[in-house]
DNA sequence: CTAGGGTTAG
């Protein structure tokens, strides 16, 4: 802003970004009407952006008084919403109708990001191939990089991977934000169902986040820096591979080149050492953290909860709470799944339990999803059953299948074949569900059922993809380390450990083992390239 | 003068 304009360097403005509270915010939006300030866009939009945060209803009773409020005053109100008040998202969608309903203002460039973001997840997804095409309308190309970028963004959060690819590559020169968010929809897409379904994406179970590496790859050869953001992308791309050996070149790469350990490189890492095995690894790192937020607890208890250090996931849960941290979401689910595989039943029931009672809150879906799992995997099949049917919301796919996976452990077939039924009408052609019944059969040697639920697979149409191993990936390490100057064989890698270590003790962390931060055994020193990652992979198939 | 990207489990 010029500092000649005595609008926008008026003293009454300085007081409106120190309001905190809905009371001293009214006594200054008073002044401003004495003052004539609400008759200008760019005070209006700083009044209507505050206000809009401390109480929303009030924000809106002042838009709803403004004559002919102009675009600019809409996409304030509306990237408020999508940003600030989450919940809100159909406000943020009659706002853009009252947009599109007014003769004399049009939508902008400015108008479409923040309504994709809030198409990111369901009821919305739909929405954005409307709002897509109204930007075919209304605006001229060549559209600016918010724009595509929220475009890619939004074709991503729906599982069309292929299209915000096809988007990607229409960019001529991708800025930060946009690789980031190439790296990171691929990054994410780990689990095969999640874009079998979608067809036309490669079945290989590696491809998609061996492609956000191959992506990161080419992004350091143009001339785009990549940041913190980049870093967490990469980093769960390797956690996602189970690629170790990538996953510590990850790391180094964030210690050299400066990027900043924040809460969520440092969760991403916590979180990629302990899925590649590496627990203790994981835990030296949540050790010298600074800092740690909710998220990095939740990563290292869930880290615990995976190797079925379950006593340690739970000290670390309480450890959490007396710093004054409090448990969201995630962290009711990675504890009760500690409790779950060392058969701590009752401490699981008690967390379930307390989400309510101790902290108000309604457990979710995913909740009732521990719950049933702690119920089945340690024989009380007949009570997971109930309390899948007692629950307020409709089961989905992965809650009959724990079910059914515990029906199977503990050989009740009477559940297992009430799930797998409620499966199939969910989920018709996935293989692996007929496949756990079958198993279940053949445990108990009714080789006629078994011959049943496979001609039942048959009768559907549905193959069994026979499980791949992880071949390429070995090429793909070679390709994607050999694409940094450094060479990271084998041997430079850790002695780029070591000064991982000395680095981080330059900055004061303490590394607990002696002087050397990563203390790994001479046989994978020697072959860890191929070691680890394969070794994990196929730990996990 | 307003706008876009990241973390957790299943």
């Amino acid at each position: 802003m010029n500092s000649s304009n005595p609008i926008a360097t008026h003293p009454t403005l300085n007081y409106l970004s120190k309001c905190q509270t809905l009371c001293s915010l009214k006594q200054v939006h008073a002044q401003m009407i004495t003052t004539g300030l609400t008759l200008h866009t760019y005070p209006l939009s700083k009044l209507l952006y505050l206000s809009s945060t401390l109480a929303l209803s009030y924000a809106l009773t002042i838009f709803n008084k403004i004559p002919n409020p102009t675009i600019f005053l809409f996409n304030t109100l509306i990237s408020s919403i999508t940003t600030n008040q989450k919940s809100h998202t159909l406000l943020a969608f009659s706002l853009y109708e009252r947009i599109l309903c007014n003769k004399t203002i049009k939508p902008n460039s400015h108008t479409y990001p923040s309504l994709f973001k809030a198409c990111g997840s369901h009821p919305w997804l739909h929405h954005g191939l409307a709002l897509h095409a109204h930007v075919l309308k209304f605006l001229e190309t060549p559209y600016d990089s918010f724009v595509q970028t929220s475009l890619l963004n939004f074709y991503a959060n729906c599982g069309k991977l292929l299209v915000a690819r096809y988007l990607f590559d229409q960019i001529s020169d991708p800025d930060l934000a946009t690789w980031n968010s190439v790296l990171s929809a691929y990054a994410s897409c780990y689990s095969s169902s999640y874009y079998v379904s979608n067809s036309n994406v490669s079945s290989e179970d590696s491809g998609l986040p061996m492609e956000a590496l191959y992506l990161f790859n080419e992004m350091q050869n143009s001339l785009v820096k990549p940041n913190e953001v980049t870093l967490v992308a990469v980093i769960g791309a390797c956690a996602n591979l189970g690629a170790l050996s990538q996953g510590i070149w990850a790391h180094v790469f964030v210690v050299k080149c400066n990027i900043k350990l924040n809460y969520y490189v440092g969760t991403a890492l916590i979180s990629m050492y302990s899925k590649c095995g590496c627990l203790d690894l994981a835990y030296q790192l949540f050790d010298q953290l600074p800092e740690r937020d909710i998220l990095c607890y939740n990563a290292m208890i869930g880290g615990f909860a995976i190797h079925g250090y379950g006593h340690r996931a739970l000290e670390l849960y309480e450890k959490m709470k007396i710093q004054g941290l409090v448990p969201d979401d995630v962290t009711f689910v990675v504890t009760m799944c500690a409790c779950s595989h060392v058969g701590l039943v009752e401490k699981g029931c008690k967390i379930f339990e307390s989400i309510k009672e101790d902290y108000g809150r309604e457990p979710k879906l995913e909740h009732y999803a521990c719950l049933i799992d702690l119920l089945g995997r340690s024989g009380r099949v007949q009570e997971a059953e109930e309390k899948l049917r007692e629950m307020p919301m409709k089961p989905n796919a992965i809650l009959w299948r724990s079910l059914l996976g515990a029906a199977r452990i503990h050989g009740n077939l009477e559940v297992g074949e009430v799930a797998l039924k409620q499966l199939i009408e969910l989920e018709p052609e996935t293989s692996g569900n007929y496949v756990l019944l079958s198993n279940m059969y053949a445990s108990i040697d009714r080789w006629e059922d078994v011959k049943r639920v496979r001609k039942l697979m048959k009768d559907h149409g549905i193959h069994k993809m026979p499980g791949s191993s992880l071949v390429e990936l070995n090429g793909a390490t070679h390709e994607f380390l050999s694409g940094d100057k450094t060479h990271p064989c084998t041997r430079e890698i850790y002695l780029k450990l070591e000064e991982v270590g000395r680095r981080l003790q330059q900055y004061g962390h303490k590394p607990r083992t002696k002087e050397v931060l990563f203390d790994i055994d001479e046989e994978e020193k020697e072959d860890a390239l191929t070691y680890h990652s394969e070794r994990v992979v196929r730990q996990r198939h």
